[in-house]
DNA sequence: TAGATTAGAGCACGATCGTGCTATTTTCGT
DNA sequence: ACGAAAATAGCACGATCGTGCTCTAATCTA
């Protein structure tokens, strides 16, 4: 019973109902990366989109599937913005430089309404009770950490990747809260140089 | 009309309503530190205190009172567990020495039940909108930061102390999220490695 | 000890939460 | 063009939210 039509979809859905998914959970990451992912709440998103609470709701099937795909949609505009670009440099300190300054200018733009997306979730469920979110959120984490320290790797001279990758996502994060807290853009310019001090 | 007796109350109430006040707070800021402050629901503290939730709300005038006192109430608990043991020493190395050794065993053995308090409200509160709570969260941020600054001044040799001490606060607030999400307390390790690192 | 004041419980309210079930509309394959 | 299937809306549910009002029990003052 495969037929071809039947290949071109995905999730059992096809065009329309993807393309109002898809913006369904670009509101819901910007509204996450304010109020986090418990905080997200399926009324103010679907007035936020301006659709019924049951119809939006019928895309996902639970309000904790929402919120892995919202971490999962969120996680592709951060691979297209901050992660990707700086691919065309080839693996050294260039592409370190294009990564660091890519995340930062990320923060600093707000690609996500209330700053970095990932920086919210992780402190929200850093102490929640274990589940399904909490993992997927720990797995992004630790993904995150290990593509930093792999960037590092590449680096000339024999450095403690770990403990580098450490400090840096440090710096950038205690960027990004202190930015939304007090609006100061000059902690940017603090955070770039104590990496650029530490990539020397 | 302002006799003896009324001068020693305290916001009207007296003994009894002070001490179940306290405790309240107690176990709020413990509650807080793991879903934030706005996570903070009147009837799961009136459960977790065992009262009934018009008994303990009447403590408080709203739920944004009840948020504000929590904030001072933790504040009062990260002053006598961090701030104040090490002015035992002279400003100085020592000093600092003491505080950060302080700041990260206060996180490590999770005198909130989900790490730092104040960590959890202000990426809660950062892109939240204005209101009376975010601008304790606010100013209790300014005041930690200028408290480091200062004990930052009193060390030798002339460093930039704003500098520093963002850098301190990045690698410690770092190191609690670390450890709050993936349970590994050589995450402590780093940090202190980093923040000596930088002290030398 | 009597009277006043404070602490707390009981109960009810409207709003919002997540989540079902049942139409109805829109799209697509044939 | 028609029938199937998918997308969305309408509506209702029990639970929980913050917050009032009223009544009892405890404590303190005189």
């Amino acid at each position: 019973m495969a037929t071809e039509t039947e290949e071109t979809r995905e999730d059992g859905r096809r065009t329309r109902g993807r393309k109002t998914r898809a913006s369904i959970l670009d509101m819901a990451a910007d509204l996450a990366s304010v109020d986090g992912l418990e905080g997200l709440s399926i009324g103010r998103l679907a007035v936020a989109t301006g659709m019924s609470k049951s119809g939006l709701f019928a895309h996902f099937g639970s309000k904790e599937e929402l919120q892995v795909a919202t971490y999962f949609h969120a996680r592709e505009r951060f691979l297209a913005e901050v992660i990707l670009p700086p691919r065309e440099f080839e693996p050294g300190r260039e592409r370190v430089d294009a990564l660091v300054a890519g995340w930062l200018r990320y923060m600093r733009t707000e690609v996500f309404r209330g700053g970095c997306f990932f920086s919210e979730v992780r402190t929200e469920f850093g102490s929640r009770e274990d589940g399904p979110v909490r993992q997927v959120v720990v797995k992004g984490t630790l993904r995150w950490l290990d593509l930093l320290a792999r960037e590092l790797d590449a680096l000339p001279g024999d450095r403690d990747v770990e403990q580098l990758a450490f400090e840096i996502d440090a710096l950038g994060t205690a960027a990004n809260y202190r930015f939304q807290l007090l609006q100061d853009p000059a902690v940017f310019d603090q955070a770039a140089a104590a990496i650029s001090a530490r990539l020397d």
